[in-house]
DNA sequence: CGCATATTTGATAGATTTCAATTTATGTGG
DNA sequence: CCACATAAATTGAAATCTATCAAATATGCG
């Protein structure tokens, strides 16, 4: 059961990996076998503070996470949200002082990965290198749209561009009508957006209105896939490559 | 003497790498040799092009580069700035097709390393290719702070923490009264920023009545390093590593 | 049922954009 | 070296967007 679902989570895990980067069966098994060391994180809390000394990343198995940084003036921004199948932490990876805060949002259960088996693994198996590597640029690559998304857009369209990237990345399907689980509060919401929370919820009171998106029950409504990701001038080439590759090893 | 000056770029674009990770001295010729194809870029211009097919990155030997995202609504966002010694693409070893657009926005010359010469090293040498994925989270973290940086902070501040970050990456000595060269309009630096060119040029305004800093003639001049940090929040932990590291290969 | 948290509302202040025009710099050919 | 053309910087005024503050309502949970 318990046993089943963190398998579960780390067969996603592989299969985003395999989604950029060809692996053979004895690689992919390398990374299943990373299935050790679970545990559980209250909500609400940073369990990782930027510099903190992590000898290991991890795998979310199930809940929700957000990566934060806080400015001198006490704002806070959240730069990335993690859902059930990504590893928050692939930085960790390159740096023994954790380069960002990590916060559950959600009670969230994840798998510990310790450096060291990370290490044995891409020292046998090169291309694991490779594909945590690509990873690493995937998530730059996410940082650099959401640079993008607050830079340029304007509220509504701020928020709904978010919201397709959270439905693009979960692995729902998406035709015409659909919902995807997103347990965030409005304040949550405000940072990641770097916006006020009140002016959140007043475009989010618009977003429904426009029959754009609603989000409420801890899920994002979506009426119209086409008309969501018109709204939020979406374009999700920036989440992955065309095909799995395997250029370096 | 262009020969000198090729040297001197990839002198310090191996620096650069020293900076973060551990390498022997082979491992370091091994990285320049990588001298083989300079070319040059006329100011003004993109010259990769999101979603270009790309078989080479480079590195920046003279000028100034940006690296930029359009929306859908046509808006320009600036997502880095790439100076001489820097590897503006280096995600393009990890995807065939350019994952962003390249802006020279002085004529640059550059360094082109074939990607197949990447591969070559980094088969002999694994550890180049830790440097070079460490390389790439590096970047990410600059992208994620300029999230924070965009989102959270108002003009001032957030003009005077780009101006930091310049700063810090450039090689000069910061201490006390000081410049840097940077030749951006205020329309770059309003893409950079995610403001108007208006509101740009009032900061600007603001910040040399403050005596923090004064953008004139292609530079960045500084009266108190202390003061611009100050009035940035700036903390530029995000820009590397304590200590150069090994710790995968 | 009752506390704590999250959402919603109204009113106001503040920051930032937009538009349009002017001035100032920059570079180039004669 | 000047005249011209072009790009960049600057200014003023008004419109718009967004933040802040304070209070009320709703929601979830023990």
């Amino acid at each position: 059961m318990q046993l089943g679902q963190k398998s579960h989570a780390m067969q996603q895990f592989l299969d985003k990996i395999l989604g950029h980067t060809r692996l053979y069966a004895d690689e992919q098994q390398a990374i299943l076998s990373f299935s050790e060391f679970e545990s559980v994180v209250p909500g609400d809390r940073d369990f990782v503070r930027r510099g903190d000394s992590v000898n290991s990343s991890c795998v979310v198995v199930e809940g929700l996470l957000a990566r934060t940084r806080s400015t001198g003036s006490g704002k806070n921004q959240i730069t990335a949200f993690y859902m059930p199948g990504d590893m928050p932490d692939v930085h960790a990876l390159m740096s023994p002082s954790a380069t960002a805060t990590l916060h559950a949002i959600t009670p969230t259960r994840i798998m510990r990965i310790p450096r060291a088996t990370v290490r044995s693994a891409v020292q046998k198996y090169p291309a694991i290198a490779e594909a945590f590597w690509r990873e690493t640029m995937l998530d730059g690559m996410i940082a650099m749209e959401w640079t993008a998304n607050i830079g340029q857009r304007q509220a509504k369209a701020r928020i709904a561009h978010l919201c397709c990237e959270i439905a693009a990345r979960s692995g729902v399907e998406k035709s015409g009508k659909f919902r995807v689980f997103f347990p965030v509060t409005q304040v949550n919401l405000a940072d990641a957006t770097g916006m006020s929370p009140v002016h959140v919820n007043r475009s989010l009171q618009a977003l429904r209105a426009d029959n754009v998106l609603d989000l409420r029950e801890h899920h994002i409504y979506v009426q119209e896939w086409g008309a969501l990701k018109e709204a939020g001038e979406f374009d999700g080439a920036y989440l992955g490559v065309p095909e799995p590759l395997r250029l370096l090893f």
